[in-house]
DNA sequence: AAAGAAATCATTCTATTGGGTGATTCTAAG
DNA sequence: CTTAGAATCACCCAATAGAATGATTTCTTT
């Protein structure tokens, strides 16, 4: 059964501290979560540089972060606070969810994501996840994060670097790392003539005309 | 409070189809969940190909899916379920823990990422977050996913291109594009030496020998 | 007012590139 | 056996790129 919503009183409730600028969701926020057994809020802040500080202080175990905050955004507050102390979990409860916004968030250290105006349930959930280390994130961002996880591979460019022969990608790679044709002729043993003929047929099959832009091509088809 | 964890019993209990090839496994998953009032397993496959015609036979809310597989990984049958019916949740239920394997996981559809030995609560959690949308990741696994959300930003070379003039970095934008510094001239309304001066800036700046390194080191920084 | 960075252009010289063409060898597929 | 692609090399030629210097103008900052 998860903490958050257990019935049995632990002996060492969560603490949190809430950080919201709107004095009226605060107010809820706080209505909300001490109305929990095994939760206990411990502080409040309006604003991020409040929000590192009163981290700091209080050392809580959850952070209930804003991200539009005056001052310093819950995002640049998230970053401070999880870089001076990683053992506090922070879940995100805002009502920004563009793709931008919920992935610096994430980025920056937040290890859940709830989306205000959803029910109290879930941002229980997302604090019992968070406090053992889970990451939750809410039905509105869930798929947007994860779908930007695929690495953004150019479909059309890996098409095209598929069609290089072995040798050819040896070439590219080299091309790509800035070596010029006597450089890798050298490297690969071979004549420099017969490096301009692997990269003129580099160039033909990936319908560039320089090698720049055929390296161009091989970073965005994924060919780190 | 939760639906797998909630004590109310439901008209309609969650269905679920359990995708496992240990036998051992299998048994022991089906006992856990069955013993909880709304959820209900209702079909079981011991690899991909015949996970994949359950789903589509049964359509169940939830698919607990394992990655290592006969015939079909189970990669490759979420990728299936989730193109040929997009609402069936997908809980990845697994020992993998690499990168690569969870990466390819979550961007193949699955909604939820738990660990195999970890508590039964921690997968009744998950089972509850996919079920109404939402994406739960085991501890385990949690930071190395938000840690990959970061833009791979070189942050050396963006530093670097920090430094760059503004027509500095108009020039290497072009040059990224694959221009010459002719073409690149006549864009900007400009000599063909301006630009080459130019060049010449950002190569130095840069430390870089030519202008193929010179785009690579733009594209690592987020000059897309 | 002076200093410094940014932006502009020029000239000269050498190395590199890219296009075009042709040839040889080897291997795999038809 | 023939064909096709891959890999190897050569030669020629025009265009481009890169290095080294020097110079003018504008704009900002001290």
């Amino acid at each position: 059964m998860s903490n958050a919503t257990g019935s049995a009183s632990n002996p060492a409730p969560t603490t949190i501290l809430i950080v919201e600028d709107d004095p009226m969701m605060q107010l809820g926020l706080e209505q909300s979560l001490t109305s929990q057994p095994d939760l206990e809020v411990v502080g409040r802040a309006d604003d991020g540089y409040l929000a590192v500080e009163e981290a700091k202080k209080l050392k809580p175990d959850i952070v209930v972060m804003d991200i539009g905050l005056p001052r310093l955004d819950g995002i640049a507050a998230t970053e401070q606070i999880k870089k001076a102390m990683p053992d506090i979990r922070i879940v995100m409860l805002t009502s920004h969810t563009t793709e931008n916004e919920v992935i610096a968030a994430l980025s920056s250290g937040a290890d859940a994501y709830c989306v205000k105006g959803t029910s109290v349930e879930r941002l229980l959930v997302a604090i019992d996840a968070a406090r053992e280390g889970a990451s939750y994130l809410d039905p509105t961002v869930a798929r947007l994060v994860m779908d930007h996880l695929k690495s953004p591979v150019n479909e059309a460019d890996a098409a095209a670097i598929a069609q290089l022969s072995q040798r050819e990608l040896e070439v590219l790679k080299l091309m790509v790392e800035g070596r010029s044709n006597p450089e890798i002729a050298s490297e690969l043993y071979l004549s420099p003539n017969t490096v301009k003929t692997h990269v003129r047929g580099i160039m033909n099959k990936l319908a560039v005309d320089d090698r720049v832009q055929a390296a161009v091509v091989a970073l965005r088809a994924g060919l780190v």
